[in-house]
DNA sequence: TTGTATCACGAACGAGTGTTCTAGTCAAAT
DNA sequence: ATTTGACTAGAACACTCGTTCGTGATACAA
């Protein structure tokens, strides 16, 4: 179906105007921006837009205009998760993290595709080698979910509070001892006391950007 | 500031609307929903959660609350990118792709900050262990920029018209041929006159999703 | 011409909706 | 006991806003 210029018009304004204000438009206000005096010219239009598929329409509702999902562009879940970059963990010279600070302004905007129903979700990003095996390089970003413990074989951001570092490893519990696994021949596992690891959160997703 | 236990189902509620709306509630649909029945105490205590940042309103504007930004959750442009998944790519037995299709049901949700500026963004699973060196893991998503052209040492999905195959590889043009680079030492460059090599898409991301 | 479909205009109706005013409750401070 | 501040209730008002109706212009087909 072809769009009037009109029509064209008015579900830019909307989309503009969704897009500013968080909240659909009224009729009125749709009618002075495409410069149509009459509501009812608009309330025609708006259903001309419903008929081609743009939008859609709760009756009787006012602001009762919904943009619909268009390829390309997804409304999907409508928030993202906005994911805090806390700092960088190493694999080699372990770094501190600080998981409780909510200040950092590096954030990354992530669908909840990638997250999935993770609850408390962060990113760091890596620094060092010693992933390399299991295909996580320097730089990369890896997505955590924050949790105490972990499953064998997790890879897991892990806390050593003896050496007051946080490295990221595979994580093997092994009697009241704990493995933390690199993922590269030339670096040796680290063998600590159950209770001298703390589970910082276990890798959900990795990212790489490329140039 | 700490919000009383109703102001606080008043903001989930007004979360959840709005998630499944994609317009605000009224305050009249708010009191009902946390049972109150007079508008002005729903007014009233819809002030202090503007008082305590959570969200904004608009005078006289039906529906005119605003959802504040918070940490953990972004409106980050309202839109996300949704980037249709065609299909596998291989990476040892090439597949075919058809970067024109849209129907394709499975789309994945990517916020701008992984997608960037990029135009026409596309998906592919990575099948095959040939990239495995560049730490591309079969089983892994590669979010492409659709462009025909490539620079040296870039990451492309190729297609061979003699052959008429897909692959993922890493691009050299060497005088009038192409050679097509994997990242593992079990395999061969394919080396192809560069009329014979279309590119699809260039990788500008990597996701691996981790149980 | 006549009829029909599309599109536009203006006006009015009535329900939707934010605002405001008065009054009341309750706990803590004075 | 009195006052103060925080919160709740109910009702009324006036503007907001979707809907509907009558009218008319234009284009195209019968």
């Amino acid at each position: 179906m072809k769009l009037s210029d009109r029509q064209q018009r008015m579900y830019d304004f909307i989309r503009d105007f969704f897009q500013e204000n968080q909240y659909p438009p009224t009729i009125r206000e749709i009618g002075e921006a495409v410069d149509i005096s009459s509501t009812s010219v608009v309330n025609y239009n708006l259903n001309k837009l419903v008929e081609a598929g743009l939008i859609e329409r709760n009756k009787e509702v006012s602001r009762g205009i919904r943009l619909s999902e268009t390829p390309g562009f997804s409304l999907g879940g409508l928030f993202s998760r906005s994911v805090p970059i806390l700092g960088h963990i190493a694999a080699g010279q372990p770094i501190t993290v600080f998981p409780d600070e909510r200040d950092s302004a590096d954030t990354l905007d992530l669908a909840s595709d990638v997250v999935g129903r993770a609850q408390e979700v962060y990113a760091l990003r890596v620094q060092g080698d010693s992933m390399i095996d299991a295909l996580v390089d320097s730089g990369d970003l890896v997505i955590l979910n924050y949790q105490k413990t972990a499953n064998n074989g997790d890879m897991v951001a892990a806390w050593l509070t003896d050496r007051e570092e946080t490295t990221l490893k595979y994580f093997f519990l092994e009697g009241n001892q704990v493995r933390l696994q690199p993922a590269n021949a030339n670096y040796d596992p680290i063998i600590v006391p159950a209770d001298k690891v703390e589970v910082q959160g276990k890798v959900i997703a990795i990212i790489r950007q490329l140039g």
